[in-house]
DNA sequence: CGGTTTTGACCCGCGC
DNA sequence: GCGCGGGTCAAAACCG
């Protein structure tokens, strides 16, 4: 999926961005593997109302805008010197050089509940954490894991006005392509479930000193921007009392490369005659739901 | 071992 | 010129 590209949101909102909505959903919407194509479908096929009943539960996660409106807004700077930033990222010394100018650099800035946080699918490595004056949350700044050369950078915050939302803002851009695995879930050993003896982590008793900017989710790594998802999925986990110390999040949860692509149910959707209302049982049977998560419990809670 | 996060220190732009 | 605040570095710790 070379479609998947940064530079396609950041060229949306900027350039052609009418509807914030649709160019902040443009990684998802633009490919040709469109899951979230199955809407659509069920407007037709009523014996896909099942079928949509049991993705719904988990729109958020892969398409968190068109599922439940969680991008609340969607802003742009203009980008001011782009083409400068780029001179100058590769000209200047080492000690300069790191020091982006905030005036220099492009930067898109989008406002995301936090379900949002894992929709640009690159692999991102937090570098710094900063508490900012007049918000209580502090903002996480990472960098682009999946290329050394790659300039891109992220900031994450919380907005101190509606805590629900957090701001991210994108600075310059990929040198490369788009990573086959998915971020959040590729290479990284942290940014699973947190041990409960991490630091940092969920864990209530976690004895991490909190600063007087500290908020009450410690950061937003806690919502962290690398697996909100995964934090919701532990919420709703421990409302179900169906988590447990042995939990570890699935690498196939939501994995694009095993979700069931539209053709698949095009091809499902019109059983021969005689399958009837096994459509359901077929479709499990043709993706038994390593797409989403390996624990039927949680797929018929969301029936 | 190679990846990550955490966190204090440092650097530097900007406003006064 | 100075201080503040934001952005980044880098060492330490963590994790599988």
């Amino acid at each position: 999926m070379d479609g998947w590209d940064l530079q396609a949101v950041v060229r949306g909102c900027i350039n052609d961005a009418p509807d914030p909505i649709r160019s902040c959903c443009a990684p998802l919407t633009a490919v040709e593997y469109d899951p979230l194509s199955f809407p659509e479908i069920s407007e037709t096929k009523t014996v896909l109302d099942e079928l949509e009943k049991l993705y719904r539960p988990f729109y958020s996660a892969l398409h968190p805008v068109s599922a439940q409106t969680t991008i609340l807004s969607s802003s742009i700077s203009v980008p001011k010197e782009e083409e400068q930033e780029q001179k100058h990222s590769t000209k200047e010394p080492a000690t300069k050089q790191r020091r982006s100018r905030k005036n220099q650099l492009k930067r898109v800035v989008h406002h995301v509940a936090a379900e949002g946080l894992c929709s640009d699918m690159w692999a991102w490595r937090k570098y710094g954490q900063k508490p900012i004056k007049g918000s209580p949350y502090p903002r996480s700044y990472y960098r682009c894991s999946s290329s050394k050369g790659c300039s891109a950078r992220k900031q994450v915050e919380r907005n101190s006005l509606d805590p629900g939302v957090f701001i991210v803002t994108y600075t310059s851009e990929h040198n490369h392509s788009r990573p086959t695995r998915r971020n959040s879930l590729a290479g990284s050993t942290r940014s699973k479930f947190p041990s409960p003896q991490k630091k940092g982590s969920f864990s209530p008793s976690s004895s991490k000193v909190l600063s007087p900017t500290t908020p009450l989710v410690e950061s937003i790594e806690d919502e962290c921007p690398q697996s909100a998802n995964m934090k919701n999925e532990a919420e709703q986990m421990e409302q179900e009392n169906v988590g447990d110390d042995t939990f570890d999040m699935p690498d196939i949860i939501f994995d694009s490369e095993l979700f069931p692509s539209l053709e698949d149910f095009n091809e499902l959707a019109e059983p021969e005659p005689g399958l009837g209302g096994c459509f359901l049982d077929q479709l499990l049977d043709n993706f038994p739901l390593p797409w989403f998560i390996d624990n039927s419990t949680t797929v018929s809670d969301g029936l």
